[in-house]
Order: structure tokens, then C-alpha cells, then sequence
RNA sequence: GUGGUUGUAGCUCAGCUGGUUAGAGCGCCGGAUUGUGGUUCCGGAGGUCGCCGGUUCGAACCCGGUCUUCCACCCCA
């Protein structure tokens, strides 16, 4: 070993059974995509920077991995940023690319390059990994997987419907019970703004009032306090940090206090056909929860909020979120066409699950039956046979060594190969196979239709 | 980006206030068992103690740096 080989901070790799379990949770996400008719994109793993950059806020830009220009790089470099080591200033003129932090820029990207070939209300999907150099935790890698599901070109609130009972959809089919899908509005929270008369303070306050359930009253009380939000104002909004009940009565509660917001109350009525539909076609598995606190997302959402939480014995940050962004590609040059959406995060579910144990057995079993290896003269009746079971789609393998059978049979039962196959000359004679079941024990000899009828 | 934390065999971990040749379990390889795996028994291989430097007669252990892990903040899937 010259040098210990390593990938870099908050990559992994996954081994085949890690893989078989990932497969198996994108397998159910894209059938309930299809399922709800949405059509798969993809989109390159950089874009230029100009399309990254600016679009995730401050925090954000920080966040979107750089790639350095080819060639000679420096030359090209903004000399005044590289005498004074201004690293922010220098970056624009020693890179041009960056890597894709979400999909839903380059998506909007997309639409807007594409608009004349696209019919509206466009239904994509896209399941692809994104990076960031985020400092990595739990459930916090720098390349993750995001499975979103958008709609453009349509200000219908069934879209916030259908996404709803496509996230339970999901969920239902993964079998992960408990999950609360929980709704906001950002008009909801522009009333609240407009209400206390800090309507410039946005998004300090929201940020703040997101933080509800994690460092409670008295914090978020503070943190508003330290961004200039005055004492009086947050007195007014106070009821919602106590809201209780169901839907309809936190709705009752905030229909008081943005009385007088007329972008308030229209967000409490988007909540409200919302929750009415979900009443109508109520949901399999997951709970639709209205949470005003919840603020996530990116500056982009204009109505509805998502964010998916897993249940809460784990401990795992949102597994999903999304929302409507009304302009997203107004960025872009493309006016009034509203957008709505949601995402899977893959590596967060992946998590989820492993830890409530909710994979399938059989998931990571693939090879049905292994032919051992007496020789070149069996090891070539074997391949004949190997070939027709697949001709089956039975999925076979003939170990490819004449060695020992201990050898050969321990790898068949590492890999948990429910079955050998041993043919050696009387099985040739005979034309048959012998057969064994490796968790009983038992075998026998049999020819090969029923050797299909046991493997199929 | 800020603060903290972790790193010893393939894996999980011992290793005393610094003191000779760094240990265990599991796994791996070989044999008992040349057409029968899982169990058992016997034997064996495998470690620049994350990396670089410093202190010391002497460093896995102390100090500094760096990388990595995990955690909190920030932010997010």
C-alpha cells in the first residue's frame, strides 16, 4: 500500500447491497412520478455560474462548488482581487462553472431555454444528483440525490393537491408510516409581516419564527428582538407562536390576527382549499399538518411551503420540501409562469429507512442459482443451462474457477444464493441437475423443466 | 464559515501516570473434510497506531499543524 486512498469529505461510496437499497427507494419514487404523469429531464451536473450564482442567497452562493477554469487560469484573473486575497471578488474571473446545488434553477433554466418546445403546464421530473460544500453531518452529505417533481405554466392550487397526495403516494408505497407533510403559505407570512408593520423585515423575521420548535418562544423572541423587530410588533403576532389544534382551528386562530392583510387572508384561503381537497380524497399514510411557522426555503417561494418531516422518533432533519415560486423564471427572462413543486431527499430517506428497518428482504437478492464448477467439460453443460434459465429470466451464474467445492459453496452462501446447481458426469448422463436448496439443506435431481419450475 | 469531537488489523474496539517484540473478538486464508456451504476443532497471514512536524534517552499516549468522522451553530434534502 504506497498511499491510503481516500474520496473526498462528505462523498461515499455504496456497495452493491447499499446500491440494491437506493435503487429500490428511486424505483418507487419514479413509478408514483409516472404514475401522476410527470416526464423525466436531466440537466448537466454543472452549469455556468451565472445561472448558480445569486440564486440561493448569500448562504447560498458560499455554498455552490466552483470549478476552476482550464488552462491558465491566473492569467485571466482579476489582478487588483488577487494582490488584496479578495477571494469573493477573485472567484467570478478565475471561474465560470459551477456544480448544480439544486434542481429547481436548473429546471427553471431549462424551461426557459426551452420554452417553445415545451407544452404548457410543463410536468417534469428529474432524480439527480447535487453538491454543496456544506460542512457534512448526519444525513448531510456534500453529493446527495434530489428527486423533484414540478409543474409550470399553471397557477391551479390543485397542483398544491396533487403534490400532496404524491408525497404520500411515495411514502405509502415505502412503506414509512408517520410521515407529516407540513404546509405554510409565504402570503401567510407576508401578513404576519404586513400585520406588525415590518413588512422590509421579511425574511429576518421569518428565519426567526422558523426556529419555533428548536429554540422555542423565548429564542425566537430574542433573535427577532436582535434583528430589530420591535417589542410591539411581536406582541401582536405572539398568538401564533401557541397555536393549537387541528387545521381548521390554527386557521381560526390566524384569521384574527391578519384581519387586515389583504395578502394574508389570501394565503388562508389557499391553505384552506387545500386542506378542503385533502379532506375530500383524504390521505393513505402521511398527515397534512399546518405549521406557520414553517418559513424554509429558498427567497422563491411566493405561496404554498412544504417541508417533509420524518417521524419523530428519528432523528433526521426534513426529508422532503418544496413550494410554489410564482416567478422562478422570471430570472431568466420568462414573465408569469408560475411554478410549483416538491423533492424526495434520497440519502435522508435512505437513512430513514435503514434505521426503522423498512427494507424489503429481498431487495438486496439477486442471483437465484449458481452452477459449481467441476471442470471444463460440466462447467460448458452448466453454461448451456445458465443460458436457457436466463433465456427464463431466471438470473443464474456458473462459478467461473474449477476449485474446491468448499470454496465454491461458501461463496454461494455469502452471497446468500438460494440455490446450487451441481452437474457433474452422472447428472450429464442423465441430463439432469442436482439441486439444492442451501437454507434447508435438501437437494435433488431434476431435470430442467422443473429446474425452471423451482427457480421461477 | 464558527466552535467542539473522533481516528489503533478488513470490521468493532482494548492499550494504565510516556518505558522492550501494540492486543482481543469477529472476519480473512489454509487444514481436519479431493461431489457438498452454514457448526466445531487446529494452524496462519494481516498494523508506517490518519498524515506531517515538535518535545523527550524513549511517543499509539504529550504539543502544534493538517486531513477525516461525528456534533452544535449557520443553512438545508
Amino acid at each position: 500500500m504506497a498511499q491510503k486512498p481516500s474520496i473526498p469529505k462528505g462523498t461515499r461510496d455504496f456497495n452493491p447491497a447499499e446500491v440494491a437499497k437506493r435503487n429500490y427507494i428511486f424505483d418507487k419514487i419514479r413509478t408514483e412520478f409516472k404514475k401522476f404523469g410527470f416526464q423525466p429531464i436531466e440537466t448537466p451536473s454543472f452549469e455556468n455560474s451565472d445561472t448558480l450564482m445569486g440564486k440561493y442567497g448569500e448562504e447560498g452562493d458560499r455554498l455552490i462548488f466552483k470549478i476552476l477554469n482550464s488552462g491558465d487560469f491566473l492569467k485571466k484573473a482579476n489582478s487588483q482581487a488577487y494582490e488584496t486575497k479578495d477571494s469573493l471578488k477573485i472567484t467570478p474571473s478565475i471561474s465560470e462553472k459551477a456544480l448544480r446545488y439544486d434542481l429547481t434553477v436548473p429546471f427553471a433554466r431549462y424551461v426557459v431555454q426551452h420554452q417553445n418546445e415545451i407544452d404548457f403546464p410543463f410536468k417534469r421530473y428529474q432524480i439527480q444528483p447535487v453538491w454543496r460544500a456544506d460542512r457534512p453531518q448526519k444525513g448531510r452529505f456534500r453529493e446527495f440525490f434530489q428527486c423533484d417533481a414540478d409543474v409550470v405554466g399553471s397557477k391551479s392550487k390543485w397542483q398544491e393537491v396533487e403534490f400532496i397526495q404524491l408525497y404520500d403516494a411515495v411514502f405509502s408505497a415505502l412503506k414509512l408510516k408517520e410521515v407529516s407533510i407540513k404546509i405554510n403559505n409565504r402570503k401567510v407570512l407576508s401578513g404576519f409581516a404586513e400585520v406588525i408593520g415590518e413588512k422590509d423585515k421579511i425574511i429576518d423575521f421569518t428565519i426567526a419564527l422558523d426556529k419555533l420548535d428548536k429554540i422555542g418562544e423565548e429564542g425566537v423572541i430574542q433573535e427577532m428582538l436582535t434583528k430589530g423587530i420591535s417589542e410591539n410588533a411581536i406582541k401582536r403576532i405572539q398568538p401564533i407562536f401557541n397555536l393549537k389544534g387541528n387545521f381548521t382551528e390554527k386557521i381560526a386562530g390566524i384569521k384574527e390576527i391578519l384581519r387586515d392583510s389583504e395578502i394574508g387572508k389570501e394565503g388562508i384561503k389557499e391553505l384552506e382549499f387545500v386542506e378542503r381537497a385533502i379532506a375530500e380524497i383524504p390521505l393513505k399514510t402521511a398527515t397534512l399538518d399546518l405549521d406557520v411557522t414553517l418559513a424554509r426555503g429558498l427567497n422563491y417561494y411566493t405561496g404554498a411551503i412544504f417541508e417533509v418531516s420524518a417521524p419523530k422518533n428519528v432523528k433526521m432533519g426534513s426529508i422532503g420540501g418544496g413550494g410554489r415560486y410564482d416567478d422562478l423564471t422570471g430570472i431568466f427572462g420568462l414573465k408569469d409562469m408560475s411554478g410549483v413543486g416538491i423533492s424526495f431527499g434520497l440519502d435522508r430517506i435512505y437513512l430513514v429507512l435503514e434505521e426503522l428497518n423498512l427494507f424489503p428482504e429481498a431487495v438486496t437478492h439477486n442471483t437465484k442459482a449458481l452452477f459449481i464448477n467441476f471442470g471444463d467439460q460440466e462447467a460448458l453443460y452448466a453454461l448451456k443451462a445458465v443460458n436457457r434459465l436466463r433465456a427464463e429470466n431466471i438470473i443464474a451464474e456458473l462459478f467461473p474457477d474449477d476449485t474446491k467445492m468448499k470454496k465454491q459453496m461458501n461463496y454461494a452462501n455469502k452471497r446468500e444464493i438460494p440455490f446450487v446447481i451441481l452437474a457433474g458426469d452422472k447428472e450429464i448422463q442423465a441430463e439432469e441437475f442436482t439441486l439444492k436448496n442451501m437454507k434447508s439443506g435438501e437437494q435433488q435431481q431434476v431435470d430442467f423443466a422443473e429446474l425452471v419450475k423451482f427457480l421461477s
